[in-house]
DNA sequence: GAAAATCTTGATGAATTTCTTAAAATTAGA
DNA sequence: TCTAATTTTAAGAAATTCATCAAGATTTTC
């Protein structure tokens, strides 16, 4: 079941929008007001998992709700508005909307933009060996404990789980990663695996994980 | 022979596609349930080698089965869909779909991109004769045993299965490996076949793989 | 703009592989 | 059978590569 937090101030579409999300098994909470919304927000970040907010508002410019949204939270938010200005548009986008519904539209296109960016956004692991790789949070799991890595070296795990058991050159991996020419020096990868090995636990000796090829370069055992 | 996991609700394209796959010598299993396959692909997770997943399913949308298929395994999917909308196909690769078929297709073009998609994915491994090679692991196994082989001895008997039963002097094979370079003492490479003959149990008085050509050079018998 | 975190890099000793050497074994041909 | 050429193999030297430290450079964060 997931909550959704509805702004709109016409109160038919308020109830018009919540009842027919109730019959796709989402709970609603409807706010008139964007001022006492944005309070209840707050203080309950992770009861809501999606916003649907209108743009023509009292109080506060529709606009300026998303952006305060967007400076406490980063839920998901469907604008829903009366106008269908493709400046409008690009304006909620680059205040960090992530849909844009132009009124009138059916309530069932409303399920369908919801439940593809809840798939969108909600939790997208995957299981490879012990560890559970979540590419929307870069985030990387070993035996369910959340891995603390820098950058590279989530890129340079992610790289090995894509590419389970293959033997990878040095050369290989620097252009996978930064995407640029193989201009950092050899012992630069090297220190980064040296460091990925310390925060998974491997004994370059005897690597579960992340065997040495001499000569070659390394590779991943799932 | 490959096993196949077939989600779909309409029971006559269930056996029709399943009758179809046997005669291809793939081994369908059929639901109409996504639950249901859900557990049992959970169960036998290497027992399977795809998924056909139909998007028209009671219970659960097929996005969300999709998903859940990948939170547990990184079998490849290929999507059957009523729908031919470029939205649901981007949708879908999104998810960790594999491949997109839309509805009314031929059951050979399913079967064609099973094979493709197959082809990818399952192992790269050549066999000749009692050995087995995998390029991307550099990997090579005598009788289903791993060899421990140093680069060199690696390059060398790879060289060897590529050119099984050609004579091949010294010098040729030293050009033909990296590393080394002819102006080496000619017996370098003599020990190097030395070491290699011992890690794959051959006898150079009475040689099962390798040959000695005396005064030419090396010969591999497959 | 300072502090903290991250990245890069040369240096070092250790580990591993590769090469050299030389003696022993084998083979071809007389 | 004998000899010279060739191959095999053991042992150790030489070369290469690896893991890690420590320090400086760069980027990010506050």
């Amino acid at each position: 079941m997931q909550n959704i937090l509805l702004i709109e101030d016409d109160l038919d579409m308020q109830l018009l929008i919540s009842d027919y999300l109730n019959n796709y098994n989402f709970k609603v909470k409807s706010f008139a007001k964007p001022k006492e919304a944005l309070v209840d927000l707050e203080q309950k970040k992770d009861y809501y998992s999606l916003v649907v907010l209108d743009l023509m508002l009292p109080q506060m410019d529709g606009f300026d709700v998303c952006k305060k949204i967007r400076e406490i939270s980063n839920i998901p938010i469907i604008i829903s508005s009366a106008r269908n200005e493709i400046s409008d548009k690009i304006f909620s986008f680059d205040l960090g909307a992530d849909d844009y519904l132009a009124k009138p539209y059916l309530p069932r296109e409303l399920v369908i933009r919801i439940n593809a960016i809840l798939r969108r956004t909600t939790n997208q692991s995957k299981n490879i060996g012990d560890f559970e790789i979540d590419e929307n949070k870069m985030e990387i799991k070993i035996d369910d404990y959340l891995l603390d890595l820098t950058r590279i070296e989530y890129d340079i795990l992610n790289l090995f789980l894509q590419n389970s058991a293959k033997v990878m050159s040095r050369e290989v991996m620097s252009n996978a990663i930064n995407g640029i020419e193989y201009n950092t020096k050899e012992r630069t990868i090297d220190m980064h695996i040296s460091n990925l090995r310390q925060k998974i636990g491997d004994d370059p000796k005897d690597p579960k994980y992340i065997k040495s090829i001499w000569g070659i370069g390394y590779k991943f055992i799932g």
